[in-house]
This record gives C-alpha cells, sequence and structure tokens, in this order.
DNA sequence: GGCGACTATACACCAGGCGTATACGCCGAG
DNA sequence: CTCGGCGTATACGCCTGGTGTATAGTCGCC
C-alpha cells in the first residue's frame, strides 16, 4: 500500500506522465525503497480502475503514446489519511532480527552468534552514516537520522538481549516440555 | 523470504502437517505477522518444489490426505543462512514514518501534523507495551523489549525532526526551484 | 547512416498473501 | 438420533506488488 500511495501522492501538485513521476519517486524516495519502471505503469492502472487517479490526455503521434495521468478528489482522499494516519503497532517492528534470534532459539543454533554478526553490521553501517550525515542538510538529513535512531534501536536491544539469553532459553525449553505435542 | 524461511525453520525440529505448522507459527510469530492457513500450503508446496522440504508421507483414509513435510539438507543450509547473515542496511528503516513526512513536505501538509499524531499513537502502544512487559518473561519479554526500542526510536526522531522542519522545508523549496522540469 | 542514450509504455511472469470451499470426525443440545 | 458447530486438514482462485524484458520513436553525434 506504501508504493502506491506514495506514486499517487506524486500527482497531486500537477498531471504527470508515468516516465515523470517515476524521475520525480527516484528523487525522494529511492533511498527507502527502489522502484522499477514496470511497477509505476501497473499501480498507475490500478489507482485508474480504483477511481484514485484517471487519464486526462493521451498525446499519440512521436512515439508511444505518452499518457497523463492526474489525482482525483478520491485520491486526494487517500493520500491525506495515509499521511496523517499513525502507522499501525506491529509494522514499527518489522524487521527480521527478531524473528531470526528467535529461530536460533528454537533450532539450537546460537542466537548470541547471530546477535554479534548483526552488531557488527550495524556498526560498519552507522559509522557510513554518522560520515553522510555531516554533509547533510534538508531531507537528506531526516532520511540518514531516521535509519541512524532505528539502528541504534537495535543495538540496544542486542546488547540488552543477549545479557538475558541464559535465562530466555530455559524458558522456552520448559514451555516446549508442557507440551507433548503430535510430532513424529 | 523471511515467512517461508520462517515456516522452514519451524520444520527442523521434526516433520510436520501443514496444519500443526501453522499452530507452531502462531505461537512463536503470530505477533510479528499474522499468516493465514492459505499461505502454509502454498508455501510448503514452493519449498517442496525449490527442494528445500520434501513429502515424506502421505496417510490417506480419515479425511482429507494428511501430508508430511521434512525439511531437507538443502532446506536446512538455507535456513542457517538466512539466520546468521545480518540484515541488509535498507531494511532496517523500513516503517512508513520517514515515508509519510517527506510527503507532508511535499505537498503542503503540515508535516508537524504527521508527527503530533504519530507521537500520541505511540506513546500509548508504549504504555501498554510496558504494563505487559512487567508481566513477561523468556521470548515474549524479548518480542516487547524489541518493539519498545523501536517506538522509542521513533520517539527520538520525531522529536529531533519536529525542531528542524522549519529549515527541512526551505531546502525542499529551493530544491524544486533549480527545476523547471516539465509538468502541465 | 548508424549507434547509443533518453523518453515512454506494455506485457509476461513470479512470490506472497487473503478468502473461501471442501471433507471428515467428534460432541453436545434438543 | 440428528443437526449444527467446532477442530483437523488441505486445495484453489484471485489479487497486489515486484522484476525483467520487449517495443518504439527521437535526438545528437561521430
Amino acid at each position: 500500500m506504501s508504493t502506491s500511495t506514495t506514486l499517487l501522492a506524486l500527482l497531486e501538485p500537477g498531471p504527470a506522465y508515468g516516465y515523470t513521476l517515476k524521475q520525480n519517486y527516484d528523487r525522494w524516495f529511492a533511498r527507502r525503497r527502489p522502484l522499477a519502471f514496470g511497477q509505476v505503469y501497473s499501480t498507475l492502472a490500478r489507482l485508474t480502475r480504483d477511481g484514485l487517479a484517471d487519464q486526462v490526455e493521451v498525446e499519440s503521434g512521436h512515439g508511444p503514446d505518452r499518457r497523463l495521468y492526474r489525482i482525483t478528489a478520491q485520491g486526494v482522499g487517500v493520500v491525506d489519511e495515509w499521511v496523517f494516519a499513525p502507522e499501525p503497532p506491529e509494522a514499527s517492528a518489522a524487521g527480521t532480527l527478531h524473528a531470526r534470534v528467535t529461530v536460533a532459539l528454537l533450532s539450537g543454533r546460537d542466537p548470541a552468534d547471530v546477535l554479534a554478526r548483526q552488531r557488527e553490521a550495524h556498526l560498519t553501517r552507522m559509522r557510513a552514516l554518522q560520515a553522510q550525515r555531516r554533509g547533510s542538510t534538508g531531507p537528506e538529513l531526516l532520511a540518514v537520522t531516521y535509519e541512524l535512531a532505528h539502528l541504534d534501536a537495535d543495538l540496544r536491544w542486542i546488547e540488552e538481549s543477549g545479557a538475558r539469553l541464559g535465562a530466555v532459553r530455559e524458558q522456552l525449553v520448559a514451555a516446549r516440555e508442557g507440551d507433548d505435542d503430535a510430532r513424529g
């Protein structure tokens, strides 16, 4: 939902072609999630079908038809809602790190190793971002800061969890023994 | 990739039916991402096709055929790699909050309002989690702590960004004026 | 005069995800 | 005893999102 709504939002300042839309997208959001040309057109088709955008003009002649898309009033409503509606709770912690640690615990792999490797990768990435941050202003500064904040959150969690792994493992074993589930 | 690998990992302790697999999944990961029954079977089909799992037995007679699935050696390798490989950088900041603030800035909506609403929602959620946390041990404590850490990261970013919004907006307007792009 | 870069779109395909249909057994209410 | 609901178990169809590739004209340049 996020990608299509983002594209829709980029139509708000005025009508645009799929191609220019993609260029604008790259300018602001490529850092967060790269986007293929192909997807722009399928997304525009869906938005049109759903009444959130419409084709204002089809300019034919030189090359392929150029289709000018415009956001509808309904589309503006959707963007509006998306922008201001707080994220639902579960989306806040969507990373896979926690899942990976859980799997390690369940499968007898060493979770401390998982944490250690992730910690190294994060530290490397943070150093790069901190360097980049010093030269940044405006929107880029916002983006860099956002990523740094979440890497930092992961690091704190890594420290805290690392200290607790022993206790967690015991809990888990106990929980499993309470089972007697049907397993071949 | 994460969901299918997670299911695969749950096959490691021993062969299982799709149904029991889903129950096990719910037990450990439902908090993070709910999973429909339907998806379990299509995922198992893909895993089988790709040689990461195979059918060990088809038990027919009472009701629908019960199919027992087993992880293959290759499957174990895939889980192993996934568990220990650090997440790629871009995945760390996958939330939409930053995107929503950017859209607000681009579209003339009030980004401070976006931040304020998200802040309220986060604070509410955090109070609930902190209460839950006091009664938690083991794996659940890990999960709660993980989410809390990321909510906290968002809050810090919200504070920091809020103070900088004026400067960011200027940067953004300047960048746009440097354009003269082909727009309607 | 042909080659590459840029503008512009369409199409086919795959994975992931959601809802619903199907089928059997068991158990309690009436 | 039978009917309906619940638990076990799987299959199927459909949609969204995402990726790659084909197509086609235009422009500049050597």
